[in-house]
DNA sequence: TAAGATAAGAGGGACAT
DNA sequence: ATGTCAGTCTTATCTTA
């Protein structure tokens, strides 16, 4: 007993609707989500008319005689009618939530229109695949926002999605590897070069430095050694050692803050870098 | 003060059960 | 589906130059 809508006729399969476990409906604090907590299906928006739904059948009249054929036909297109709205209505109010929660995250994430309108693409598409239901929408919404910066090489991190977002950062990942799956998406790999003129602006480090953690990175890439580590680390690291090289005064700390990585991290990225890359062209450059 | 060392824990992928 | 394993990264604390 899920709930689908059959066609009497042919078994056709118009609706089916399926329990939405989930809490519903938009919390942005501690005490919001408690309240939102809730035991049912969400009375607003997936079952908008509380479940009394109007249903209308197509071989009887109200008293239970067999209607005559020119009637049956207009009762089949009232019947056809009254579903399709019902399912409009629904897709409407949930895309109304979900574009809520995009403008509100990309204002403050100050994501440039195009961008905003991908992510708001790809929520639809979601939507549209049924990936929604069952889901939370702001959860799939900001997976979305994500996947869209991801397609279009923009160096925006996990992390600085999920502070702005009202969901978790475990959730959206999930959602995130999940929009990839479904779509099929081959979203491109995260270059650490992409990573580099941002981390050096916040951490003040010269365009020279930069070009040269460029190089360094790309021989990093050619010899396979990237496999598996954060991009942004390398690029920090990179970074890291060109300011070194170039006698430009640095430290792990502040590359570390830049680049939102551990210094730690930097520190043994460094040294396995210096193990692995450093030796074969360091004599060559110094 | 910056850098290094070390340890404990989290989260996720690969792989087997 | 669940557990284990190796590898990465984080936080925290202590030591060293």
């Amino acid at each position: 007993m899920t709930g689908e809508i059959i066609y009497q006729n042919c078994g056709l399969v118009i609706q089916d609707t399926m329990l939405d476990k989930h809490p519903e409906w938009r919390a942005f604090t501690p005490e919001q989500r408690e309240s939102c907590k809730r035991m049912g299906l969400p009375l607003s928006f997936s079952r908008h008319d509380k479940g009394l739904s109007t249903s209308i059948f197509v071989t009887r009249d109200a008293y239970g005689r067999m209607l005559r054929s020119s009637e049956h036909y207009k009762m089949l297109r009232l019947r056809r009618l009254n579903i399709r709205t019902k399912l409009h209505r629904s897709a409407e109010r949930n895309l109304f939530q979900a574009m809520n929660v995009l403008n509100r995250l990309c204002e403050k994430l100050k994501i440039p229109r195009g961008l905003h309108e991908s992510a708001a693409f790809i929520y639809r598409k979601a939507l549209g695949k049924g990936l929604v239901r069952g889901r939370n929408i702001a959860g799939i919404a900001t997976a979305s926002l994500y996947l869209a910066l991801r397609r279009a090489n923009v160096p925006r991190t996990l992390n600085e999605i999920v502070d702005v977002s009202p969901r978790s950062r475990k959730e959206i990942s999930r959602l995130y590897r999940l929009l990839i799956f479904e779509f099929n998406y081959k979203t491109p790999i995260d270059d650490p070069v992409q990573y580099v003129s941002k981390i050096a602006t916040k951490a003040g480090i010269s365009q020279k430095a930069q070009m040269r953690a460029i190089e360094i990175l790309q021989k990093v890439r050619r010899l396979q050694i990237s496999v598996g580590k954060g991009p942004r680390g390398l690029s920090a690291t990179a970074l890291y050692i060109a300011c070194f090289e170039l006698n430009e005064k640095t430290s792990q700390k502040r590359l570390a803050e830049a680049a939102g990585v551990s210094s730690v991290t930097i520190r043994n990225l460094y040294k396995s870098l210096i193990r692995d890359v450093e030796l074969k062209f360091v004599k060559i450059q110094i």
